[in-house]
DNA sequence: TAGATTGTTAATCGATTAACAATC
DNA sequence: TAGATTGTTAATCGATTAACAATC
């Protein structure tokens, strides 16, 4: 245990544990250890024991973790056990296939809105969702209190687009866009470009 | 400059430092310095500075770096000279999203080829695309001598299908299926899971 | 009890930063 | 030339691993 600030790289590990905890959780298995859990993402067993102990005594001797409690701890720890509402910005097809996506229900999230600025968009049916009007986005989005947003618009607009988010309370961006942006302190940040990822890769090929 | 193996967190770096760059680029600027730069980005200068002098010499004492000498060596550093071609299997909403991704170009790839197995989706037309039917994958994938997938199957089905595409030659898997993945040494892979971006930001929310 | 596995400490390893001579 | 900025070295900082006493 632990009562310092816990550094970032350790946090980023958790959400990892936990989506693998939960897939051994739906196979019907109850316990884990370290060395398991390790093998199967691929982190070893030594780091991740000594990423848990940051945050309390998780386990047992001689049996190791008990899953359905560790995914709570988890859960609790990383600020999931309720539902953040997330606002989508940008209602192209990044957009839509965001605010379509099944995969946010058990895990802490839910689309509840998506804008664009598009005229031919505003007002189109994306699953339960309406597209907003983009030009409401700050006072539309301090209202109901979002924190968390996913930005799906283009590079060239997503700065202003983020400063809109930040100036209406959002804490949190996921950024698609391709495009790196600048943030006030205590927003986060975090970045999905698909090039990126890939070209992080090419470099090993060939 | 250093001929050892260079870091995969140095690698991780220059497709930033490169989309940067890119950026500079369209607003016309010529040349920057590690200063500028890093600070456009959120990375230290000595930092920038650092990373690069594992490849060469790539800046001027004085006046920094030529931004289109800089951009063309990170390009063949990271091997995105030529354009690689790319398959997409699944064919769901973000399968649809990445085939008719406009951001791959000029980045180094390019969508070839979509896969699904749900004969409901087998032949429909996404942009030039046809979406071709997965059971095949493993033939025409080798055939075409691609190396590299983007993965957007449902979780439960995303690791046979990387052992699929491992088994067709590929050797760089992105994938956003929300589950680890086993692959052989010697293939690369990447996640883009949003639920995990997310939940490395909640940590911090409150 | 014997065996297994945790939580934790100390050692190792690697990454980042600071500083500055070299030089454009 | 004077000023600016690189590339690189050494120092610092932080993260990972190995090892093991504690204990279930």
């Amino acid at each position: 245990m632990n009562t310092n600030p816990i550094p970032d790289i350790i946090i980023g590990r958790l959400p990892i544990y936990l989506r693998a905890l939960r897939y051994m959780q739906e196979t019907g298995q109850q316990t884990t250890n370290s060395q398991e859990l390790g093998e199967r993402i691929g982190i070893s067993a030594a780091q991740i024991r000594k990423d848990l102990s940051q945050f309390g005594e998780f386990g047992k001797q001689g049996t190791g973790y008990r899953i359905s409690f560790l995914v709570d701890k988890l859960r609790e720890i990383l600020n999931i056990e309720k539902v953040w509402e997330v606002a989508v910005v940008g209602a192209g097809d990044m957009g839509h296939a965001l605010a379509r996506y099944q995969g946010f229900a058990n895990r802490g999230f839910h689309i509840t809105m998506v804008f664009d600025n598009d005229p031919a968009k505003i007002g189109e049916q994306i699953g339960d969702l309406t597209v907003l009007d983009a030009s409401n986005i700050v006072k539309t989005v301090r209202n109901a209190g979002i924190k968390i947003a996913m930005l799906t618009v283009p590079a060239a607009a997503a700065q202003a687009v983020a400063n809109l988010l930040i100036e209406a309370g959002v804490k949190a961006i996921l950024n698609y866009a391709p495009i790196s942006l600048s943030v006030t302190p205590g927003v986060r940040l975090q970045y999905l470009d698909p090039s990126i990822g890939l070209q992080r890769m090419t470099y090993y090929l060939e």
